[in-house]
RNA sequence: GGGGGAAUGUCCCGAGCGGCAAAGGGGGCGGACUGUAAAUCCGCUGCGAAAGCUUCGUAGGUUCGAGUCCUACUUCCCCCA
């Protein structure tokens, strides 16, 4: 890495100091750019899924730090990658979504960016562009003519993306292997629209990123730079991103706010300090008291993560209430409305099914059989109450309050509410 | 075009003399210990209350019995042209 300790732009200060650099393609230029103006600056996001995850939440953040030191982010949706499929860090091709799949998703992930960043018309307000509306322009001989000479089969395959394909001998399509060129296009367009110098992204992106600088530098003679961030893990090695409930999903109806706090609460201790830099604004000397809590204190630090990050993304209101919910059923084994509901219908209630059964309607368990063995291994609670055989029928008599509390181990709780 | 090899439990890797619900690992889930953490240890990990049912790329065949043998097909990999 180059020396980091010498930027003078507020931007890369921030971005060093709150752990996002990995590589920078040319450290001290942009560090110049951003101390002399706006840093017009643009980071690309699939559209594979309707909502974005946890995993893309740094590269989120890091379009908002670019905003808050003074300089305007550019949001760009995949519409037109998308199609094609990036390669990199995968070792099969996936599925090929419909054009209206894709859309649909880009429609489902928009708003989420309303959340971090400020839209508008004025110099430093956040874009929001969708690339296929100049990659699906194309023709193919057009493209191939226009693009085609600035890229050579030689470096191409010296890219870890594709040689990693190639290594580990699995297939990699012509598809696929276009990846790479698109995006160095969309770079390019992207400086010709809106003079955009800067392509941000996760390291898995560093090749893609590189090939888009160098031909900008080729074709305009124009500086451009690339900035990676590290690969995101939790401390134990883990990737970032799962929870009991699945995937870490970013829009309220795939996750809910008390799920997305909860993520956030259970983040493992040596995580705290690097987490709270990453995904929140609370100020760098707060996080060194924060992390630096002794023993269980360590859990107020957690508390701070989850609060400040379901805040940005849900709102003040959404996070008091996950809180507030969360310490009930934990701190105090109380009994929260606000816990995930599920309904049943009263009289389904009456011919008294399984607890197995209502387990499984709970979304506790997959199968009868998967809910039994829960419960052969402790880890089903009615009530409350430990419950060993999974055959036991549940009936009205076990409604409290007019609920039955249903527990998976320690951290899924259910309400089931017969109606 | 010719020759050789591979596909296994619907997460992944991976063993499997013709008796197999199928070794082992990773991952996941649960329990214990803690602090809603990590590490560690233990249990579970096809469906079914059960009898039983359905699994090893696809379709047939041989056999009392097939993941295992035969045939065809599909896909992938390697070598030769």
């Amino acid at each position: 890495m180059t020396d980091l300790q010498a930027f003078k732009s507020d931007f890369l200060k921030t971005l060093r100091d709150r752990g996002y650099i990995h590589q920078i393609t040319h450290p001290e230029e942009l560090d110049a750019a951003a101390v002399g103006g706006v840093v017009t600056g643009y980071i690309g996001f699939d559209a594979t899924a309707p909502s974005l995850h946890v995993g893309s939440l740094i590269q989120i953040m890091m379009l908002r730090r670019l905003q808050q030191a003074g300089h305007k982010p550019i949001v760009v949706m995949g519409g037109g990658t998308t199609k094609v499929g990036d390669p990199s860090g995968k070792d099969t091709s996936r599925q090929m979504l419909t054009e209206d799949g894709i859309k649909a998703n880009i429609a489902s992930i928009k708003t989420v960016f309303e959340k971090f960043l400020r839209f508008g018309d004025g110099p430093t307000d956040a874009i929001m562009v969708d690339n296929d509306e100049w990659l699906s322009a194309f023709g193919y001989i057009q493209f191939l003519r226009e693009y085609g000479p600035h890229f050579t089969i030689n470096r191409m395959l010296a890219f870890d993306s594709v040689k990693n394909r190639l290594d580990r001998e699995q297939p990699l399509t012509f598809l696929e292997f276009n990846y790479m060129l698109m995006q160095s296009v969309d770079f390019l367009e992207l400086e010709r629209r809106y003079g955009c110098l800067l392509q941000m992204g996760g390291s898995d992106q560093w090749g893609n990123i590189v090939n888009g600088v160098e031909l900008i530098r080729r074709v305009e003679q124009k500086p451009a730079y690339g900035l990676t961030t590290p690969l995101l893990a939790t401390a134990s090695g883990a990737k970032m991103g799962k929870t009991a409930a699945g995937a870490v999903w970013l829009n309220a109806d795939q996750l809910s706010p008390y799920d997305y706090w909860q993520y956030w609460r259970n983040t493992e201790d040596a995580d705290v300090g690097r987490f709270l830099r990453l995904f929140t604004d609370v100020p760098l000397d707060e996080v060194r008291r924060l992390e630096n809590l002794p023993g269980a204190g360590i859990n107020d630090a957690k508390k701070v993560l989850a609060d400040e990050a379901t805040a940005m993304l849900h709102g003040k209101e959404a996070a008091t209430t996950a809180r507030a919910t969360a310490e009930k059923a934990f701190e105090q084994g109380g009994l929260s409305a606000d816990l995930p509901t599920v309904e049943i219908r009263a009289a389904d209630l009456e011919a008294g099914p399984s607890i197995a059964a209502i387990a499984v309607r709970a979304g506790l368990a997959q199968s009868n059989g998967e809910a039994r063995r829960l419960a052969q291994g402790g880890g089903l609670r009615l009530n409350d109450e430990q419950i060993m055989d999974g055959m036991r029928p549940v009936s009205v008599a076990d409604v409290k309050d007019g609920v039955i509390k249903l527990a998976a181990g320690k951290k899924k709780i259910v309400l089931i509410k017969p109606v």
